[in-house]
DNA sequence: CAGTTTTTATCATTCATTGAAGTTTTGCAG
DNA sequence: CTGCAAAACTTCAATGAATGATAAAAACTG
C-alpha cells in the first residue's frame, strides 16, 4: 500500500484534464466570446469527450469561476480569527485588506484570469447571475461568520447588514470601474476606498 | 379613424394570452415543480404554439417575475420624491413602508403568486439566479435615485452602502425566515425589523 | 498477472431557445 | 362589405446544453 501523501498518477492526471479544460475555455471565451463557444469545442481542446467536461464542472458557467471556493473559504478564517477585543470595523478592514491582497496577487495563474474574468461577468448576462449568486452564498457565510465572531454583541440581522453594506458598496464601486474600462490596480484601489466608507457607515456597531 | 383611447381588440387578446401563459405557468411549477414543467406543456395550457411563448417572455424563468418591472419603477418614484429637508434614514424608511405595503397588498391578483414565487426561488438555483440578477438592477436603480434625491450631500458610493445595506439586510431575514416556513405576514413583520436595525446603522449619513 | 475501482467515451434523448418561412387574424380605408 | 397591410401565430428545422445508460479503457490493489 503506497502512503497516499504521494498523489497517484490517477490524481495528477484528473488535475491536469482539469487544468486543460479551464485554460481551453478561458482561451476560448477570450477569443470568441462566451455564447459562441461551444462544449464540443472546449472539450475538443481538452482531448476529452463532451460527456466528461460535465465530471469537473456542472455547466458551462462553472469553468469561469473555478477559484472562488477556496477564495471565501480563507474570508471566513479571517472572519473567525477575530482578535480579542477586535472592534467589528477592524476586523472587516482587515478582511477587506486580506481580500483585496489575494485579489491583486496571482496566486493559482490567476490574473490574466482575474481581468478576462471580470469582462465576462460584465458582458454576459449568464455569468452576471452565477457571479450575483456566488456573491449571495458568499454573504450568508461571512453574515454568519461575523455573527459568530460576535457571539452576543452582533445579531444576525446586524451581521447581515454589515456584510451588506460592504459588499454592496464594493460591489457597486467595482461596477462602476470596470464600466469605464479601468485597469484591474485602479479598480482594486477604489474599493478599497469604498469600503472604508461603507465601514465607516458601521462604526455605530462598534 | 378611431379615436385611439379605447383599446383594441387585437391588445386584449394578447393581454388575455399573456395571463394565460402566466396563470398556466405559475399553476404548473406549482403543482410539477418548475424544472419538471416543459415549455411545451405551459404553451398548451394557453392554447398558443412553443414558439409564441417566447413573444411574451424571453425565457421560462421570466414568467414568475411577471410584475417585478412595475414595483421597481414605484421605488424609485418613491425615492424622487423625497420631501424638502427629509434625512435619509426618513426616506430610506417610507421607501420600506411603501414596498411593504405593495407586497403585502394582493394588486394585480398577486398573493399566492407572492407565495410561490418565494418557494420557487428558494429552491430552484435557476430562479435564485434570476432573483439576484433582477435585485442587482434593483440596487443600481435605487443607489442612483438615492444620489439623485440627495445630489451633492451623498457621494455615489454612501448612497450605495446605503442601499447595500438596507436591501441586504432585508435579503438575508427574509431568506432567514422563507427557510422556517413562515407566513407571509410573520415574513413582512420581520423584514420590517430589519431594515429598522440596517437604517439605523446608517444615522451618520443624515 | 487478475480482479476491482475509477474515469472516459459513445450513444441516445430531452428540452430550451432561435431563425426562417408561410398563415391566420385584426384593423382600417374606401 | 371588400381588400390590403400590419401584427400575431404556427410550423418546421436546427443548435446546443445537459443528463442518463452502458460499454470500454486506464489505473490501482495485492
Amino acid at each position: 500500500m503506497v502512503v497516499s501523501g504521494s498523489v497517484g498518477l490517477r490524481e495528477r492526471k484528473k488535475q491536469r484534464t482539469r487544468q486543460a479544460l479551464i485554460e481551453g475555455a478561458l482561451r476560448l471565451f477570450s477569443e470568441k466570446g462566451f455564447e459562441e463557444t461551444t462544449l464540443a469545442e472546449i472539450a475538443a481542446e481538452a482531448d476529452v469527450s463532451t460527456r466528461t467536461f460535465f465530471s469537473y464542472f456542472a455547466s458551462k458557467e462553472e469553468v469561469v469561476f473555478y477559484d472562488t471556493g477556496s477564495r471565501l473559504d480563507l474570508a471566513v478564517e479571517t472572519l473567525a480569527g477575530r482578535r480579542p477585543g477586535e472592534p467589528v470595523t477592524g476586523l472587516l478592514m482587515r478582511l477587506v485588506e486580506e481580500s483585496l491582497r489575494q485579489a491583486a496577487s496571482y496566486q493559482n495563474l490567476t490574473f490574466e484570469h482575474a481581468e478576462l474574468r471580470m469582462r465576462l461577468v460584465l458582458t454576459e448576462p449568464a455569468l452576471q447571475a452565477r457571479a450575483l449568486l456566488l456573491l449571495f452564498d458568499s454573504q450568508l457565510k461571512l453574515s454568519k461568520a461575523l455573527h459568530e465572531a460576535y457571539a452576543g454583541e452582533l445579531s444576525p440581522v446586524e451581521a447581515s447588514a454589515a456584510v451588506g453594506a460592504l459588499v454592496g458598496a464594493i460591489k457597486v464601486s467595482v461596477i462602476a470601474n470596470l464600466e469605464r474600462d479601468r485597469s484591474l490596480d485602479e479598480i482594486l484601489t477604489t474599493a478599497r476606498r469604498a469600503a472604508e466608507v461603507a465601514i465607516a457607515g458601521l462604526r455605530s456597531l462598534d
